[in-house]
DNA sequence: GGTTTACTTGAACGATCGCTCAAGCAATAA
DNA sequence: TTATTGCTTGAGCGATCGTTCAAGTAAACC
């Protein structure tokens, strides 16, 4: 065992999120891990085996991010700095501002049955990462008892993925951070109902 | 002339909005528009040149619909049934539900930079319809009129992107048409300032 | 020491990629 | 009729794709 599993999978994530699953090449893996293809077959199968891993990587990671965010002392504020965090990094780390989940949503039919389904899987668990944060908050009195935890949840999420393509275009910080502000305003407001 | 230009425009818009432009190959294209290599590139030099002409002429066609909601009796609502529109087609037009710019801008660094050029200048083109149905809501006292219409312009868009990715995934069309009426009652409410 | 086991190597396979170009075709001009 | 022009054709180019596999290496067990 010449190479360190999680070194390989970051590395792979790195790759995978800047250049997304059908553009990185066998051979640019090869590189990046500076690994022989044979390696990489033994242990991952496939290109899509590989990037099944990182999916569920990327979202274990992403998921313990919110459960942080969530058992903060202000689940309010700390979304806030999520956000920021998420969304206005340094130049050089402008691709990680997309989400890799919601860019390998866009190639899905490309990808294959086994990644495709981490990828769906992968959006759940966030989304119930969310909704943990909602309910911690309305716990916290920073949002109304009758906040609707599950509406809200996948609201958020949404917010999220509008948010990353925003940032992922803009080159002014501000405009980003006031985008966040518009969010923590409406989470507070009202939510529509059912009735259609 | 064989082929009549706007035909080949429109197959090929459904074939890439789709696929993708890496994953739509020239094969799928030849089949799609039932032209031989030559013609195709006799017209457009490459499959990205194709591929530029089918952006703008998304952006000429999604920007004339913004128009007509700007221009409607009463914006907001119109606003509302244009989401509506968007996001809840039939099972069989599923990927119309993407937007083909968003999903574009997931794989910019792959398409060259012609039509990475038209993408770009495509989505400022779209934020400028926004606008115009920001101010048509204000001067027909469905908006507040002190609503920051640049601001509440690129925040409409986001909420357009953040909602086609969660139409893509959702079956339930009850759900959607919640998370629009989220937006509707969010475009009426206070706005953040630069402070920061 | 010998055998097994787990991992690594890299040349090379068949398939597919975007694209080229000599040749063919039909309509118009001379 | 012949020449020219604009469009179309499709075999096939070189490059790259994901993947395979026989051979090599080194540590573990008897």
């Amino acid at each position: 065992m010449k190479y360190d599993h999680d070194d390989i999978i970051e590395k792979a994530t790195t790759l995978f999120w800047q250049r997304g699953f059908q553009a990185a090449g066998m051979r640019d893996i090869q590189q990046a891990l500076d690994m022989r293809p044979g390696s990489i077959y033994a242990r991952f199968q496939s290109k899509e085996g590989l990037f099944k891993l990182v999916v569920e990587h990327y979202a274990q990671n992403s998921a313990s991010r919110l459960k942080q965010v969530a058992e903060a002392s202000s689940p309010l504020s700390a979304l806030r700095v999520f956000f920021k965090n998420a969304l206005t990094g340094p130049d050089e780390q402008r691709y990680m501002r997309q989400c890799l989940l919601i860019k390998s949503i866009a190639e899905l039919d490309v990808i294959g049955d086994i990644a495709k389904k981490a990828i769906l899987e992968s959006m759940q668990t966030l989304k119930e990462g969310f909704k943990d944060i909602v309910e911690a908050c309305v716990k916290n009195d920073e949002l109304p008892v009758h906040t609707p935890t599950e509406l809200a949840a996948e609201w958020l999420q949404n917010q999220f993925v509008g948010l990353r393509a925003f940032a992922l275009l803009q080159d002014e910080p501000s405009a980003v951070l006031q985008m966040i502000d518009k969010v923590i305003i409406d989470l507070k407001t009202q939510w529509p109902s059912l009735s259609h």
